[in-house]
DNA sequence: AAATGATGTTTCATTATATGAAATGAAACA
DNA sequence: TGTTTCATTTCATATAATGAAACATCATTT
């Protein structure tokens, strides 16, 4: 990121190289879908198992990891969902505008999902289910991606500039065949986005879905999140119904007249 | 610190007090609700600003903390939410039962809260929202309180026996009028709960707030989570109706007999 | 019933490396 | 301009992390 990395590929900036072995520790907990053993651990990091023993302990201790008491094997501890779930709730919008967002959800019958951007990472803040069997939204907690979703596609046209031409200019992964993948392409849809106030990204995450989302600005004018609704193409069409677009769009403002009363 | 333990309450055995240090910074981090100065975390933590400088730096490369580009404060990262997801995938029940919670929800209109026990903490793993505006079911993440909610009754009821000597044992905190805070009263609800094959908790947690909660076993019949309906009590009255006891009990059958298949 | 091979756990000498005080930037403020 | 308030870097010191190998447990196998 911020590094010049001078040639010798030697980057040992400051930092604590203990620390770094036991987040690698635990990362690695959360990737394994079973419990892993502590040999196991010790191998997949290069380090000796009495070195992992000992942050396993820690980490224990603090509940970022838990022991299996019958195997005595190690997996990822509650602590990272109940951080995460604390973490969450520090974001403004998504208290401010829960009621609106039921609304939109009961008008629409589609499922509602709240995003931020926070540096490179665009993220899912809040989701209210819809009313069909299947859910296609994505939960709380996942990543997204900036130019293969209408939320991301938002955050490109009426966020930060740098983030936009960072982002059209690095390498455009293809989700479906009809993900965006050029520069060009992405460049035109963001100038209609901006024109018309929203974003959809029909069969561009997962064919057979269409998102439908609009910014939320604050009292500054600046973006601070972005909602939509997510559903079948089936309900919402790559051209989305004009009640739903006024529906979407509608909430967005009244959120963020919402956000300019407050501060 | 190189303290030959015993004598002095302090006992301390493996572990590592660097990575102790970082993961306090960490938790200090997510409790604040706004982003916290170098200087507040060291004091806050009685450490020196270099050294938190350090393992924040790292913390920062793997995303568990960030940097407010304007200020040069600190505040928790996303990661921690992003690894929380990924954790909450993890249990079976989560996906096996996602159908019928749906199902559940819309036979009966208010919102479903699924729950697993891990060794001493209850937590919400999935939540499906009901249809009502006013929103009173708990998040994922969420603890609750084993004597105060109609989930913990279930494991209390079901799960293992130490558990439950230990919590009827240990001190029972009171969060409304209607908490049951004796360990008689508690034990007397906590057969009438294995009679029934299910548990309320009017009032108990919030005023006005009531859930119906049940078992759902594996195929070894031992306990791997309980699902719940939440709502007002208007809605759901301290005994419910046999409607929504049957819809209850009979989604949580379902969903154990969907887990006797796998494996 | 003894032996084997999985585990996790502890010990201990060795030195790598985390540490704190203070110096240095850098930026906002008055 | 000077002053305050931040983050960041430097550097000598010894704290505290480290790895190899021994130990302890528990299943499973012979």
């Amino acid at each position: 990121m911020t590094e010049p990395d001078s040639a010798s590929g030697k980057s040992a900036p400051a930092g604590t190289s203990t620390l770094d072995l036991a987040l690698r520790a635990v990362e690695y907990l959360v990737q394994q879908s079973r419990p892993a053993a502590l040999a196991q651990i010790a191998e997949a990091l290069s380090s000796s198992k009495a070195t992992i023993y000992r942050h396993l302990v820690t980490l224990q201790r603090h509940g970022f990891v838990r022991q299996e008491p019958e195997t005595g094997r190690y997996e990822a501890g509650i602590k990272l969902m109940v951080l995460g779930e604390a973490l969450r709730q520090r974001f403004d919008i998504v208290s401010a505008a829960r009621a609106d967002l039921m609304t939109l959800r009961d008008h629409t019958g589609q499922a509602v999902t709240v995003c931020a951007a926070i540096d490179t990472e665009l993220i899912v803040l809040e989701l209210i289910q819809g009313r069909t069997l299947i859910e296609f939204a994505t939960r709380p907690g996942t990543r997204l991606a900036f130019h293969a979703s209408a939320h991301g596609k938002i955050w490109l046209a009426f966020g930060s500039k740098e983030r936009t031409a960072a982002i059209a200019d690095g390498p455009l992964q293809a989700w479906t065949p009809a993900t965006i993948v050029t520069k060009e392409a992405l460049l035109a849809d963001l100038a209609l986005v901006r024109e018309r106030g929203w974003a959809t990204a029909p069969d561009e995450v997962i064919t057979g879905v269409n998102t439908l989302a609009a910014p939320v600005f604050d009292h500054r004018q600046t973006l601070v999140g972005s909602i939509a609704i997510v559903g079948a193409t089936q309900f919402i069409p790559p051209t989305p119904d004009p009640d739903q677009i006024r529906e979407v769009v509608g909430t967005a403002a009244r959120i963020s007249r919402g956000l300019t009363w407050q501060d």
